[in-house]
DNA sequence: TTGATAGGCAAGTGACCACTTGCCTATGGT
DNA sequence: ACCATAGGCAAGTGGTCACTTGCCTATCAA
């Protein structure tokens, strides 16, 4: 659903963890924890990214796969693609003066 | 800034004010309250959508012009434009079986 | 089996946000 | 001048949300 899109990305923090899961998928939490902290100065708990990456998962923005005692997320940036377009309309080419 | 742009389209009844101008550019306040009214069936006071339109203005997603006691909404999506761009990745393209 | 690691569940708290209410200003018509 | 219309300002309120804390389960290694 777009509504819970839009909610999932109204949060900086979940966007951070977007950042992240872009640049490399199948991150764990303690992973995702730690690059919070050292690469985007945020120290959050384990439990605020957990919950984080669960409303993330409910928009569908992010998949994650079990395996043993890891679980690792994966970004699917499929419900991002047409999130946008009902507001854009066609844009006047620049005409240089 | 994106971040204010988030934030704009994170509550539904500021999309729905989105939806509107889309549609049609230079509504006033009231007309904006009435046709959330008749046609989404959002029975807001004043207030509240002149609240949502500053909001909306802050993120530059809309513009004012005043005229008179008037004043002018009007659409502008160029903030939308790439701001979900740097969570989209190439896309295997669909191989029928 | 014991201990350490990875993660989950649930209740509590504080802050932010959407919305209302009441009053005020300004422009235009008659 | 008067009144109606279009809009603005500011304080108050209820609900949602991000985050924490404490405890519990599950997997792997020694």
């Amino acid at each position: 659903m777009a509504e819970d899109v839009f909610k999932a990305l109204a949060d900086p923090t979940r966007r951070r963890i977007l950042d992240e899961l872009v640049e490399r998928d199948g991150q764990t939490l303690f992973e995702i924890c730690a690059r919070l902290v050292t690469r985007h100065g945020l120290g959050l708990s384990r439990q605020a990214v957990s919950q984080h990456l669960a409303v993330l998962e409910s928009a569908d923005l992010v998949r994650s796969r079990r395996q043993g005692r890891y679980k690792y997320h994966d970004l699917n940036s499929e419900p991002l693609e047409h999130i946008v377009t009902r507001w854009l309309r066609p844009r006047a080419p620049e005409s240089n003066p």
